[in-house]
DNA sequence: GCCGCCCTGTAAGCCTCTTGTAAGCCAGGC
DNA sequence: GCCTGGCTTACAAGAGGCTTACAGGGCGGC
């Protein structure tokens, strides 16, 4: 679960971005709206915090000009000014919630959540392969009826794998979806990861595998199927 | 046990939310429309007390707002006006109940429980997990029969457990829980209770345990089964 | 009203689990 | 058979959680 937190305080986005990874996101930090609009083109997004009382750019801008590619990025704008022309605009231009500063992490958090659990959002979908399934929005994970034990980024990896269940991933696709750029692994890094996955797939007796396609990616086998 | 209370009069706020606070309730305390509209959206209440003489929205349509997203929050409605129109129209809007101002605390808490108590609503059930029985109504825990003895945080957070028997709960939705956003803790205050309750739950030789996912949260896991 | 107890949050130190890194091994392809 | 890419294992750092001690506040009893 990746987000794009576009903030010019420092000290406030730091603060934040670092609450948000502690609930298991990962969060790419910009400061300009011009890096913003940059990112946001280049990675998918599943929501962006915008703050609109950006040093470049109108922020109200920023989101015009993301929409305008990617329709479907759900957007929450923060902002120090509460005037309703404000927020009638924003949510005019397609944002999809509104925080008035100062707010608190706890909050933010709720908000993205309920942004995320809006249809087609990602969040609030059972994802199911083969004897397993995986609630999204409560992250847990059942084999045959039974709970699973799986760490941060098992569940991280293994949700991916199931919303992509059957096609291919490559490893840079996996890379972009579960670290920010701020925190870029060793490619060997994901290698790790799925071989973890995969041998805790195999002690609790799911009947999906994850495959290797030399040079290529991964991709999630449905077994039976 | 949350609450949202909302009145523009700061100092019967103060003291009404005291006083529910010295009851056991988390109380969210809020002083205009547009904040209560807002908690509302981003938490989750178990009751919601409304005060109708509001400085910017017309308490009626906050009511309405908030229905329209979370149908099933009950409502206490609070007014200076008794006039039966009023009544009538409350009630039509959705609220459960109506209170004349002034009113005492007492009062207050008695409506309060009693919208609880309602089908659906927070209290009147009986819990059970394992050996051990939590009564909603009376907060009274059994294990084998036997009362037991916890304190009010240690009730809170078993009563928590208890509700979502075998869920998942991060340390957020803990917090969220039991903490209204005047009162938050430090991050490990959950960790502390969290290890309080353990203890009282081995010593009082429950068939349920605490069950830790490093990262992820905390579930309460029926030993037996 | 004063004293003492209990409850609860804070803080600090320790311990455990997770996760990335690195190094060596294995397998497939040419 | 060599080379490349992936797998596996061991290791270390760090985060996160646990435990314990402590202090402030509230409540009841005297």
């Amino acid at each position: 679960m990746r987000l794009l937190y576009v903030e010019d305080n420092e000290r406030l986005a730091q603060n934040t971005s670092a609450s948000l990874r502690a609930n298991g996101f990962a969060v790419d930090c910009v400061h300009c709206g011009e890096d913003a609009v940059h990112s946001a083109k280049s990675f998918d997004y599943d929501a962006i915090i915008l703050d609109l009382g950006l040093p470049d750019i109108e922020g109200l801008n920023v989101l015009k000009a993301v929409k305008a590619v990617k329709a479907e990025v759900p957007f929450i704008i923060c902002t120090a000014r509460d005037a309703l022309e404000d927020r009638i605009k924003g949510l005019d231009a397609g944002s999809d919630d509104y925080l008035v500063k100062p707010f608190d992490a706890a909050e933010l958090l709720a908000r993205i959540r309920a942004v995320l659990r809006r249809p087609g959002g990602a969040l609030g979908v059972t994802l199911e392969a083969g004897n397993i399934s995986f609630d999204t929005a409560s992250r847990e994970v059942e084999v045959d009826g039974a709970p699973a034990r799986l760490s941060r980024r098992e569940l991280d990896l293994l949700e991916l794998f199931m919303r992509r269940k059957g096609r291919i991933l490559s490893k840079d696709t996996i890379e972009n979806a579960l670290y920010g750029f701020d925190e870029p692994p060793t490619p060997n890094a994901i290698e790790v990861a799925t071989h973890r996955l995969r041998k805790k797939l195999i002690d609790m007796q799911a009947s999906v595998s994850i495959q290797t396609l030399r040079g290529i990616g991964y991709f999630l086998d449905d077994d039976g199927a």
